[in-house]
DNA sequence: CGGTATCCTGGGAGATACTG
DNA sequence: CAGTATCTCCCAGGATACCG
């Protein structure tokens, strides 16, 4: 039987702030999260996404989020293989946050332009 | 002169979610904007946020809140010192967000039980 | 009080190769 | 197609001590 690790936010007892930021804070869960609101996706598919990330931490941040109830994961016994990503209900409820925490990027990266690397 | 750093989030072209995500994802970020939210903060304030924390990584969160303008840093020529903080417009921008964000994680948490570590 | 200055470590993430 | 399996590197974050 398996051991269960701890979960990544044990140590922040209390703040919830803190559990959802470590739920959706991975690197790549928010934009796997964002492009699944609008249904669902093959491994394919979110690897485009997440251009130049190798397999290996795809599915890392996947497997977080399915264990962290988020994301439905459904293996197709086809040949070639086929699975789809999905949101669960629990993914479903970050839509607004999702959402405005785009809009909130998109003007903050407006106001802020990077900066071309000054010669010293 | 300074060589300006590269911003943290330049290898995500494109993604508004990511930058919003990294500007407010490090360690205690949200919690100290949180908490922000309702007024000024001094450092021993904040740093008693942060059980446990290192001066170090409380300084290091500020600064990075204060470079992407989302908290002013005033200075009181007082001894002993005084140092206060608070949110900039921009980062009062974030209220809805980071509320929203407490909420969800508040529910999650309750879904989401910690399992005491299951004996081999 | 509000920080610096050092030193150090874990694990998040990259690169590459292989497989059912 | 949808992943494993290794190996490695880097740096966010921790620990401790000291300072104006």
């Amino acid at each position: 039987m398996l051991t269960k690790k701890k979960k990544r936010w044990d140590d922040i007892p209390g703040c919830s702030l803190e559990a959802a930021l470590n739920v959706i804070g991975g690197k790549w869960k928010g934009v796997f999260l964002f492009h699944l609101l609008d249904g669902t996706m093959r491994f394919n598919e979110l690897s485009r996404l997440a251009q130049g990330a190798s397999p290996r931490l795809i599915v890392k941040q996947l497997r977080e989020l399915e264990e962290d109830g988020l994301v439905n994961r459904k293996v197709y016994a086809v040949v070639p293989p086929k699975v789809e990503y999905s949101l669960t209900e629990e993914g479903h409820s970050l839509h607004n946050i999702l959402h405005a925490l785009s809009e909130w990027g998109d003007l903050w990266v407006d106001n802020h332009p990077v900066e071309p690397v000054t010669k010293p």
